[in-house]
Parts: structure tokens; sequence; C-alpha cells
DNA sequence: AATGAATGAGGTTTCATTCAT
DNA sequence: AATGAATGAAACCTCATTCAT
């Protein structure tokens, strides 16, 4: 009787480590192709067959989605890490936008998703999202109430303005650079 | 002998009015359909057949290429008449970006290319863009000596901020308003 | 009254200008592009609109037909002159092969006509055909009566054997060479 | 362990019986439509999707090119059959030109090849055609060893020709046969 | 559970022909 | 009679998804 469970356990094991090694291998397509990535190059960059990720993600959407949650929960730690710090708050919350934007940059399908193509995706990816509000919430009460952060810009806005900075990261136009615009965007958050 | 010249006009005349319904039902479907539009869509939309499509724009990407192109050329349009205004500069400027970001809010063809999709576009339009950005170096001048724009920031960075106020347009997630993301981006760019 | 006539009679003239530019428009477009040739690059070519192409010929298979048929009609004149010729019987009638074999070298839409893929633009230039042969046929009895030709092949076979060395023209993969080819087809037709 | 070994051979042998039903009805559809034939058309006669043809030939030319590549190794086949022979070697020649022929007549898809539509197809199965080109030249140097062969014809006709008896084959025309026009070239072959 | 071959709707583009001017 | 813009039926090819092995 124990047997049959150590197989299931080993092919659950097995199972499992397929499904990161897909995460992974979109991760990299997404990133080389951009939104026209196809399940046959994810599956072949990942190492399986096509059938093992649709085993695993019923739809390309279900693909992505599971791609911009994972994000959404490195934000959601960025966000965690950054409340235990200590220093000046204004400045620990520049910090964790700066390394959410720095996340951002590397991953197209998020990116994709930021862009507004994706409305069913941000949809399913509510609950992460809220997580990340209510923790980036608390780090902007902390630098409002310290006076270095403007008291009329709201949690909300903060997704909004990173999506803008996303926007910035797809384009090679001359001028463009996500870097300075998100510092513009954390200097207009500023107290003055 | 003005009877050719006249034929000749009046042929002119039909496919160009041919190509402005192209045009506009371009319009219409890039902003139903999005960056997924169809050619055949457009044509029906547009109550030509595809071949009259294409024999005006010989690709997809001609026919957005030449959307953004008008978009810009709106864009510029608004510039000059900026620049006739003789109210306090800031204000000048501050009410022609929110002219253009109305113009772009209503035309989802050119919220695609500006969110990157399409480099090649991008690169087409070019002159365009060139021609904007010489009208705005004006108007962001005038500000800047009036003293009431930061002098820290270049017309280079507006493109890029607006495209960020463009990103927002083509969401619909709770807390996102680009008239807001829009605002934010002006008193970014004021003088403290 | 003779005013009108002289009107129909200058526009029949232009007409008839306009009929041999685009029978020459063709031959250069059919030896440029091969069977692949468009309409529309005919009517380019030929300095008039497609319109005026459909004017005089209402189908594309109806413009190369009427290449095939001058062809055939050149072959005529060639048999016509080679019939004037005083010298040994088989050299003359090898020399109108040859000369006839150079007009279709250089007429791509002919040479498609030949390589059988034009089932009913042979059938339509059925009376011309039979000219030639009515012509040729005299050659080849001259030939044959004076000896220098093999007796066991008839006019029948001289186009058949022309079809193959046409077929060669196309072609330029390697040992390919249809004068050669034509030498050897006139060797065989040689008595021994 | 033979169960995996298994599978994956009967999947092979699936894949490949595919390939095969897509080659018989590439070569029937051919025929039938000559050089105009469509992939749709070869899926449906082939009896898979056409899908399933783009994966076995990415192109239609791959197919064609594929069509004509056996038809070469065919050649082949007969040059070496004919080799094993030890009659008259010219008789073997002829024998061999003739088994060729009859598998030309067969192939409407060879015989457009042949014909000078496809020269890239020409250059893609030139090694198939170099081995067919030696193994007819040993052919051709035991006739001429025996003195039943011209010495003055090289492999290198023997395509040249043979092209030329395949463009009659296309042919309906009256007067056309290409059994007669092959005799007549096996008939200038021969010394005399 | 994994594989990858098969599917086929759908997308872009071409071009012979028609027709309004 | 001439023009060339308009038409739309194909043609080729792609790719998300299904399914037999």
């Amino acid at each position: 009787m124990t047997i049959p469970v150590q197989a299931e356990r080993s092919q659950r094991a097995d199972a499992r480590r397929n499904r990161e090694r897909i995460i992974d291998g979109a991760r990299e397509v997404f990133a080389r192709s951009g939104a026209s990535a196809q399940m046959e190059d994810v599956a072949h960059t990942s190492g399986v067959g096509v059938g093992t990720v649709y085993r695993h993600f019923p739809t390309k959407d279900a693909l992505i989605t599971e791609l911009v949650r994972r994000k959404f929960e490195s934000f959601a730690q960025t966000a965690r890490e950054a409340l235990d710090e200590d220093r000046e708050p204004f400045e620990v919350l520049a910090d964790a936008l700066r390394r959410n934007a720095a996340f951002m940059a590397g991953d197209a399908a998020t990116q994709h998703a930021m862009l507004g193509a994706g409305e069913e995706i941000w949809a399913r990816v509510e609950p992460q999202r809220q997580q990340v509000n209510e923790l980036f919430q608390r780090l902007v009460r902390r630098a409002q109430r310290a006076g270095t952060m403007r008291g009329d810009v709201g949690v909300a806005d903060i997704p909004m303005l990173m999506c803008g900075v996303g926007a910035t990261m797809g384009h090679t136009a001359p001028g463009f650079d996500w870097h300075r615009h998100l510092e513009l965007v954390i200097d207009g958050l500023r107290a003055r």
C-alpha cells in the first residue's frame, strides 16, 4: 500500500519540477519573443512536450496569469522586506519601488499584462494585487506620517504609476529610459 | 482640355475619400479589437473590399503607421496652437498635454503603438515625432524661462511620461484613471 | 460628316498603336517574370492602364494566345523564306529550325505554352500551327527527296522535338544548353 | 522497458505513414492540377489536415522538392539495376531511359519541376541529380566502349534530352507522342 | 503523466477581372 | 476609348489546442 503512495509522491515531485521548468522556460521565451511567444517554443525551451505544458496550464492565458501572479508575489515579498527596514520611510518605499521595477524589467510577460493587453489576466490576479496593495499601504502610511511623502497621493496611485514605468521598458525609442522615468515618478511622490 | 483634368481630380477625390473611410474604419476597429484587429474587419467596417485596403496600405503595419503618424500630426497641431496662446507658459504646456492625452485616449491604435508593440512603426514615424518634439521644446523653454517649470526636466522626458499615461488608458483596473495619472505627471513637471 | 470618320480613324490608329504597345510590353514582362507575370505589370510596362489591356484582350489567356499566335506566324514566315532558298534542302530546313529556336529563346510566353501549361492556348492557335506545319511539310519533303533527311521522320515530329528544345531554354541547370540540344535534334533528323 | 520503445516506434511509424500518405496525395493532386495544385487540396486528398502537411513539409516548395528527389532516386535505382544486366550495353542504357521516361510520364509533379518551373527545387536536388549522373555515366561508358553508342555525346546531354521528352508528356497536341520522341532521342544516341 | 503529431480556424496578402469616372 | 481604383475569391501559412500512443 505504501508503494503506490511513494510512486504518487515521486510523480508529484516530478510534476512539480516540470511545472517549475515550464514557468522558467516561459519567462525565458516571453523575454525573447514578447507577446507573440508560442506555446511550442515554451515547451521546447522548458525541455518538455507541448502536451505537458497544457497539462499544467490549460491555456496560454493561464500560463501568463501564473507568471504575473508570481511577479505580484515577489512584489509583495519586496514590500514585506521593506516593512522590516528601519531607514527613513520614504526612502524605504522608494527602494521597494526600485526593486520591483527591476523585477518587471526582466519580465516581458508581466509588462505585457501591465500594458492592459490582458484584462482577464489582471482580473485573475486580483487577490495578489490586493495583497501587494495592502503591504504598500503600510509603507505609504509610514512615509506620509513621517511627512516625507506627499499626503495627497494614495496607494492606488502606485500601481498606476508603475504601470506607466513598465510601458517605458518595452521601448527603445530615443530618450526612453525607465530608470529616469521611475526617478521622476518617485520625485513626484516626495513631499515638497 | 479641362475635362480630363476634372476627371482626374474627381477620381482622386474618390480614392481619397476611400482612403479616409479606411482610416476611419481602422480607428474604429482597432479601438474595438486592439492589436488583434483584422484587415478583413477594417475593410468591412470601412465599407470597402480588402483589396482596396491593401491598395492604399500595402501592409497592416503600414495602416497602423499611418494612424500613428496622423496622431502625431495632431499632437503637433496642438503644440502649434499652444504656441499662439499667451497665458502663463506652464499652464499653456499643461493644457497642450491634456489635449493630447485626450486625443490618445480616443484612439486605441495609437495607444497600442505607443505601448511598444511596434518597434518598426515607431521608427517610421520618427520625422513626425521629431516635429512634435521641436514644437514642445519651445513650449518647455518658455515655461522654464518663466520659472514655472522644473529646469531639470527635458523635452525628451515628455513623450516617455505621456507613454506612461497612455498605458493607464488601456486599463479598467480599480484605481486606474488616466486623468489623475496625467495630473500627477504635470505636477511633477511644475517648479516647486 | 467626314470629321467623325477622321476622328474614328485616328482613334483606331491610336487603338492599334496601343495594341502593339501592349503586345511589346507583354513580351517584355513575360521574359522578365515568366508564367507568373501580372496583368498590372504588363499594363504599366506598356504605358497604359489595366483597363486598356483588358479592352484589347478580354483575358490574360487571350493575351498569351496572341503572343503565341504571332510567334507561330513568325515561324511560318521563316519557313516561307526558307522555301525561297536554293541551298541544300536539309541545310535549309536545319537553318529554319535554328532561326525559329532563336525566336523561341527570346519569348518566355511561347516557351510557357510549349511546355504544355496552356492546353487551351495551344488549341486556339491551331490554324497557325497547321500553317506552319504545311510550310515545313514542303521543306521536309524536299530534304527527304534529296536524300539528306531521314525518311522515317515526319513533319509532325518537328514541333514535338522543338518543344523539347524549348523546354531546355528555361533551365540554368549545369550541362543544359539549348543550342547543343538543337544540334543533336538536327543530327537525329539527318539521313545516315 | 520495451513498452516506451514500442510506443516511440509506433508513433514514428504513424507519422511516417502520414508522410507517405501526404506524398501519395501530393502526387495525385499535382497530376490533376499541375503546378497550381493547392496545399489544402493535397491535405484533403491525403486525408489529413493542412497543418499536418505543413508539419512534414514547411513549404509547398519543400513538398515538391521531396517529390522530385524521390523521382531522382527511382531514376538512380533504375540505373543501378541496369548496371547489373549483361545484355548489349547500349540496349541496357536505352531500356533504362525507357523505364525512367515511363516513371516521369506517371508523375506530373516531376514533369513540372523538370520543365524549369522551379530553379530552387532543381538546386536542392543537386545531390540526387549527381548520383543519377554518376550511375548513368557508367552505363554510357560501357555502351561507348562497346562501340554501339555515339562517342561525341556525354552523360550531361542525357538529362537535357530527357527533359525534352518530358515536355512532350504534358501535351495532348496532335502528333505528340513521348514514346516516339524518346525513340528518336535514343536513335540519336546510337552509333552509326 | 508525458509526448509530440494532428487539427483546422483564422490571418495576411495577391491578382485576375470589373466598373465608375 | 482609356484609366486605374475597387473587388473578393483564393492562396499560403501559423499556432493554440486536442488526442492517440
